[in-house]
DNA sequence: CTCTTCCTCCAAAACGTTTTGGATTGTTTT
DNA sequence: AAAACAATCCAAAACGTTTTGGAGGAAGAG
């Protein structure tokens, strides 16, 4: 593996003078500056990050700190589109991402700001961490600089992005509304999820506007999980047979609504309409396909590189950025729309 | 940031000690041992990997080489559980993955040896990459130790993990003989992957075995894209309308088959019957659900990186490494299933 | 009492960079 | 002709580790 120093040997001057010559100082000749790149190349030289990162106390990488990346996860592709996004922001500005992916368990063993020392990442991103989890006190007390996707929390050296979950849940329910429903219940996710909370938000805020009564009890918890969703519709739709329409706080949660609904024969969106949150692929290809808010999860990775390395170098506005949300209307609320 | 060199001041050692006690070797007094031990947690101590990598020539970090890692990638979870499949067993022993994604324009710009070189990476694991990819000659060549995924390339310093194709594709041609087909199409997917050619040499020996003629013109290339695959089996079933089965050599093409069978009004499984290859989660998901031949992705990612490791700790004893595939029968195939 | 051996410890070198603070020219200004 | 300046280069320190090759002393063997 070739050095500086091989370099430096070949082309007659110092390591010095290597170094400043590849890095573009302007206190090099600028023949002795050819001579070494050209050197450079044919000794086919790498520079030494670790060296390099060693001496100027940061590693141009950042960690990419997601929470449950296993087989299951896969089915909402959430952490997959915020990854690819982190990636291509990354890969544009010369940076490297690590993963690191945290259970519940492993945060026993290694703390956020060890994590992040040890791997000497320059700052992270964190996706997936739930509001009850210990690393979220960790990272607001750390000084290492870190965006979150979907938590909203601000200080000196965090910044987050998120989309209005609000407004979102209430355009979501505004559209059933419009379309005639007037009986609406709502599968939420788990409580210590902060979307959660704001989503329940925009669905009671979209109800009041409307002028229709709010029914506690159509609130039910799914947890996010498809199944959790289907045995709570069901008992919904037995318990309270005059519900028209469902808003569910994520996709999965819908497609497992449309489950319970067929099992009970009824038609979609006939009987009962359905709307989710997300726009995961699955979202599409369902039957029939599922109404939802769509959240631009790509960019929201994209966004968030792009605001940490902001931060890291000095040149961040603002800590916050908030994406838009888009109604996607398809047949699980209006039948043979296109 | 606390160093070693803080340790040995406080402990009133010397930083050799400090190194030798924290790393374990015999030659320092337990007391001492735990002495220093006890002062590094106060301190609040973690290691520099940086220094530690570039003194020992090796940073425990491998690289993740996936190709097109795109917001449309999605669709087929692939690279996604692959990914989670490597961080699995990186993380169960303690190593880093730095995901890098390359583009072909990209290829152009900075080879492989320097990518991998230039991060330090250990090792490298390639997913994704196309048979006549620039890159794939570049590993073959490098001294880099490398795990190709579903390219069955061996030497020295390069291994591969992939499942047996060809009795894959077997296996699912086999399916739809012995429901009673005859005329059965292949969509392929484009030539440059390896698994084509032997899904390909699958088709045909299952044909043969069972004494059925092969009609080139029956095989399509669909380039393991939906919207081709659908394209291509309009014009098939148009153009011969006597074949009752497809084969295709993914999952996304086969949901593009669907498509097109049920644009012309056939019925599925009555008139034509589908089977896909991979089981991705839309499968599972699809009006009718499809038949498939599953390969457990997730595992293939935890084997290369498994491999690869062992191939850099000088313990493996071979170099690839062949998972089983598994038909999964579903209603694209056999109705009512279940 | 001397010679080994074992147990603890340590000083210094090494890894490959960047950066600091000059040194050496040659050229321009006074 | 002296002084100031610009251009080009470099030696050495620094970053935080690990490793090498001992040093010093205590205990056991003869």
């Amino acid at each position: 593996m070739t050095t500086i120093k091989d370099i430096a040997k070949v082309a007659g001057v110092s390591i010095t003078t290597v170094s400043r010559a590849l890095n573009g100082y302007s206190d090099v000749n600028e023949k002795t500056r050819q001579k070494i790149i050209e050197i450079a190349k044919q000794l086919n030289y790498s520079p030494n990050t670790l060296a390099r990162g060693l001496v100027m106390n940061k590693s141009k990488t950042i960690g990419l700190l997601v929470s449950g990346l296993t087989r299951e996860s896969a089915k909402d592709n959430f952490t997959f589109e915020v990854l690819a996004g982190v990636n291509q922001y990354v890969s544009e500005v010369d940076y490297d991402m690590v993963l690191f992916s945290t259970t519940s368990t492993k945060q026993r063993e290694k703390t956020y700001t060890q994590l992040c020392r040890e791997r000497r990442v320059d700052g992270a991103i964190l996706q997936g961490i739930r509001s009850d989890d210990p690393y979220l006190q960790e990272v607001v007390e750390s000084d290492i600089p870190c965006v979150l996707i979907d938590i909203p929390i601000e200080s000196e050296t965090v910044g987050y992005v998120t989309t209005d979950n609000v407004l979102g849940a209430k355009k979501a329910v505004e559209h059933l509304i419009s379309l005639g429903h007037k009986n609406i219940a709502m599968i939420n996710g788990y409580s210590y999820a902060f979307v959660s909370e704001q989503r329940l938000k925009g669905f009671k805020e979209a109800l009041l506007e409307a002028g229709l009564p709010i029914h506690e009890e159509w609130i039910a918890d799914g947890e996010f999980r498809e199944d959790n969703a289907e045995r709570e519709a069901l008992r919904l739709l037995t318990n309270y047979p005059h519900i028209t329409a469902f808003f569910c706080a994520s996709d999965l949660m819908a497609l497992g609504v449309i489950k319970a609904a067929k099992r009970l024969g009824k038609r979609i969106p006939d009987d009962v309409a359905i709307i989710g949150y997300d726009d995961i692929i699955l979202a599409s290809y369902a039957t029939p396909p599922l109404s939802t808010i769509a959240q631009n999860k790509f960019a929201m990775g994209y966004e968030a590189a792009k605001l940490l390395i902001h931060m890291l170098e000095g040149k961040a506005t603002s800590h916050v950025k908030i994406l838009e949300t888009e109604l996607k209307i398809r047949e699980s609320t209006v039948k043979n729309y296109d």
